[in-house]
This record gives C-alpha cells, sequence and structure tokens, in this order.
DNA sequence: TTATTATTGTAACATTGTGTTACAATAATA
DNA sequence: TATTATTGTAACACAATGTTACAATAATAA
C-alpha cells in the first residue's frame, strides 16, 4: 500500500485508490531446511489464513503491484516474480470469511462493500532467499510466517487451490528456466541443489547426471571448498554466474 | 454477450452487467494455405483493427466468458482455449481510440465512462479448424475476417504486443502439449502437419525425424490412403485419437 | 604415520532420443 | 513398362541422459 496517502489505511478498506474486482494473491516460495515453504498471513481475531496478496492502484501497473505486495511481505527487492494463472471462477468469491475479518476489526462496512465482492485474482509466484526474508505482518494480520508446504491448513477461498497451481507452473519452469538459484543462499554445494531440485520435484534424482547436467549449463562459478569438518572430501561451493 | 438480456445491447455499452476495469482478448490462430491467421475485428466508421474481446458477466466464471466471447465469433463450440498472460501495464489504456468508436456509433458517454477507464486485459489464445469457422461481425464491427500473421495491421491499444505474446506461448506450448492437431482439420498426412509445425516455429524440420517422432507419441490414428492424383506415392491420412 | 570412513568429482559405458542419409514402395504419366 | 516425384522407413551418427564405477579427498582412529 501507498504510505504516501494517508487517506488509505494498510489494508486499504476504504479502497478509494484501488482497482475494485481485481486482485492479486502471491505464493512465495522458500527453501530451508530440505523443505519447501510457502508464506502465509493469519487474520487477527479471526484466525482465517491467507495467501498474502493485494490489490491494484488505479495508476500503476499490475507486475508492479505484485512485486510491491511480495516486497511489502518480505523486506526484499529485485524479487524473482512469475505470473502463473488467473482465478475467475464466479464461486471462488466467498464474502463469508471478509466479512467476519471486517466485523472483527470494526471496520464499517454494509453488505456492497468492495471488499465483499466478486475478485477475480491474478496468480503470481516469488522464489525467494529464505534467509533473507523478514516476514511482516500489519494491523489486520498478527502473523506472517513460513508454512511447511507439506503441512498447509485450510486457506481462505481457493487459496489451496492456488498454491497447488502455483507449484505445478514452479515444476514445469524448473526445466525451461533456470529459476532455482533464486530459492538458494549466495553460495550453494552441488548437493545443496540437488536437495532442492529433489523437494520442488518431489523425486530422487541421480548425482551423477545431475552435477553434470548443472556444470554443463554453463551459469555456474566454483567458489572455493566448503569447510564441512566432516571425515570426508570436502564439496566445492558455486555461485550462480551473474555476468549471463 | 448475453441476448437474453435486452438491456444490454451488443458490445455491452451500457455495462450494468459487466464487471469493470477487467477485459478478455483473445488471439484465435487458424491455419490455411500454408499460413496461420489471426481473427481479428475492425470497428466500423473509424476502421480500428482489434482482437477479439469482451467482458466477463457478474456472475459468470472468467474460463466460460472466454469460451463465449471465442464461440460468438467463431460460431464453434469445444475450442481449445489457452490462458497465457495478463496485460496490466497502466499506460496501456488509452481511452482515444475506444472514444472515437463511441463518438462515430452516437453513443452517448462522459469521460468517465466506464469503457474509457483503464483496463486490465486476460490473455487468451484459441486453436481452431480454420474450415469450420464462420466469422461473425456485429453492429459495432463491420468486418471479422482472417489476417495473415506474417502482415498485421497496427491495432488498437497494445494489441499487436498480445499477439507476439501469444505466439510465443503458443510455440513453447507446442513441445510440451499436444495441441497443434486443434488447427487441423479432422484427417490429415503427415505432411501437412509438418506444414503446420514448421509455418508455427518459422523453421524447417527434417521430415524423418518429425514423422518418427509424432508416431511416436501413440496418438495419431492411421485411417487410409489419401487419394492426391499426383505421380507418386499417395500419403496416408491420420486423425487425432480421441481414446486418449 | 597410516588405515578407515564417508562423501565428492568425474570417467566410462549403456540407453534413449534426435539429426541425417539412403533407399524401397508406390501412383500417376509417358 | 520405364519415368517421375513423393512417401514410409531403415540405418547410421551424434547428443543427451541414465547408470555404474572408482579415484580423490578430509577427518578420525589405530
Amino acid at each position: 500500500m501507498n504510505k504516501n496517502e494517508p487517506s488509505e489505511n494498510e489494508t486499504g478498506t476504504t479502497g478509494t485508490d484501488f482497482m475494485h474486482g481485481l486482485a492479486i494473491d502471491a505464493v512465495i516460495f522458500g527453501f530451508h531446511d530440505h523443505q519447501l515453504k510457502v508464506l502465509l498471513m493469519r487474520y487477527n481475531k479471526t484466525g482465517v489464513v491467507a495467501l498474502p496478496g493485494g490489490f491494484i492502484h488505479k495508476t500503476e501497473n499490475l507486475n508492479d503491484a505484485a512485486n510491491r505486495i511480495v516486497s511489502e511481505r518480505t523486506g526484499l527487492k529485485n524479487i524473482y516474480l512469475e505470473q502463473f494463472y488467473v482465478f475467475g471462477d464466479y464461486g471462488r468469491s466467498d464474502p463469508r470469511p471478509m466479512k467476519d475479518i471486517l466485523i472483527a476489526n470494526n471496520i464499517t462496512h454494509d453488505d456492497n462493500h468492495w471488499l465483499l465482492q466478486r475478485f477475480i485474482s491474478v496468480g503470481y509466484y516469488a522464489l525467494v532467499d529464505f534467509t533473507k526474508v523478514v516476514p511482516k505482518p500489519d494491523t489486520i494480520f498478527d502473523s506472517c510466517a513460513w508454512y511447511d508446504l507439506a503441512i498447509i491448513p485450510k486457506l481462505m477461498q481457493d487459496h489451496n487451490t492456488i498454491i497447488l497451481k502455483a507449484l505445478a507452473s514452479l515444476r514445469t519452469d524448473l526445466d525451461n528456466k533456470l529459476i532455482a538459484f533464486n530459492l538458494m543462499q549466495e553460495e550453494f554445494t552441488l548437493g545443496d541443489l540437488q536437495i532442492l531440485y529433489e523437494t520442488i520435484l518431489d523425486k530422487k534424482l541421480l548425482r551423477p547426471a545431475f552435477q553434470r547436467k548443472m556444470l554443463s549449463l554453463g551459469i555456474l562459478e566454483r567458489v572455493a571448498k566448503k569447510w564441512t569438518g566432516a571425515a570426508h572430501k570436502a564439496p566445492y561451493l558455486y555461485r550462480f554466474s551473474k555476468n549471463i
């Protein structure tokens, strides 16, 4: 939300500056401890859990809005973002959870309030470095936190479906685009990278073939040996080569 | 548009039943005479050429709206449709061409008319059997016709960009999904199919490799020999195997 | 110091998929 | 019946990937 406009509160409930009927939902993926994570928001009072999302300012580019929304929740800039689907079924917009939230937060409204109308939502997924994210709740959300993708609770509206579709898109994009690096820290071993791929694709990969393929892409720079302290050969650290 | 609601004219200029700020633009691909074709509409009076498009009824699913819009223009049902991108830049919505069209058609409006506001547009591409399409203009469009993809005129707003993005999506989808058959007639030879692929991808393919690949997919049924009348071996006809 | 252990880096071979060349099988015409 | 152009497909070459094998470590233990 635009902090320069005091007429707007953080969740934009007055909505004078936003396009109506259209929203953005963001599936923000992180990777930590051998698990894919998703950043989710919990509305205070009602406890409803939902994807981070937001609206588009009337003079704002759609992709800029997505960037803004994801930056606000993560504290990061230059985030890898990908549009993956538009969720536009009429039935997806049950006004009940939002009405409960408005009531619980003493926000005046009637049944024609724009937040209770139908929304079509543009789905974006983001890939971020888990270790760099500082999740940011606000006044309406009492929590903004990582959830293991394997144990997502029942979410608001069709947000569970949106996550599944985002994951499917991530899986197909993984082969075509070189995006997995956005989920890693600056430096990583080929073993780390393989575990990431195996986690996203949910299947085991053969180590020699995986290493050969990654190295043959020509986008990895060998940095130094990693000190592990373990009783075996130390792996090399790599970084994503930025000059490509 | 819904013919059952007399309060709506065909182009929905009153817009009481439509979502505002959101539109659908459809890139309808056909294939004929060794060329990829796109179906385009020409507004009467102004001569502005644009993609077929439309709006979403307030209680209509987004994908249903896209189907409806494409069916209206082609006269076909069960059309292969794919969402490929959402065009949401603020600058894309120049109100001038639409204002000219409203003026030329004596449609009363002021500068706040919803058709002159900003639109975010969901891009769909459709693949149809060229020979089955009966292009349908209406009162606002004096023409609805096929254009060779290689010689598209300057279109309204960012519609040239939308076509380019649709073509790029079609090209990448061609390898992953088995969708080219939607552009062919019921029965076709492998030579026909190869010409289609070559036209879409804009590059020559080697015949033995192409035939081997298509046949190994296991989705083609050999039907009969095709009578060509030419002084050489007759090719086989194939059809897309529906039981898969 | 040297053997032990587990893991990494990579060679080597097998299999599969695709690029390329070659040629037999036609279907009409001369 | 020979000629012609095109189709169907075999055969080989090459590239990408799957799989097995093993040498190169880095710490620990003997």
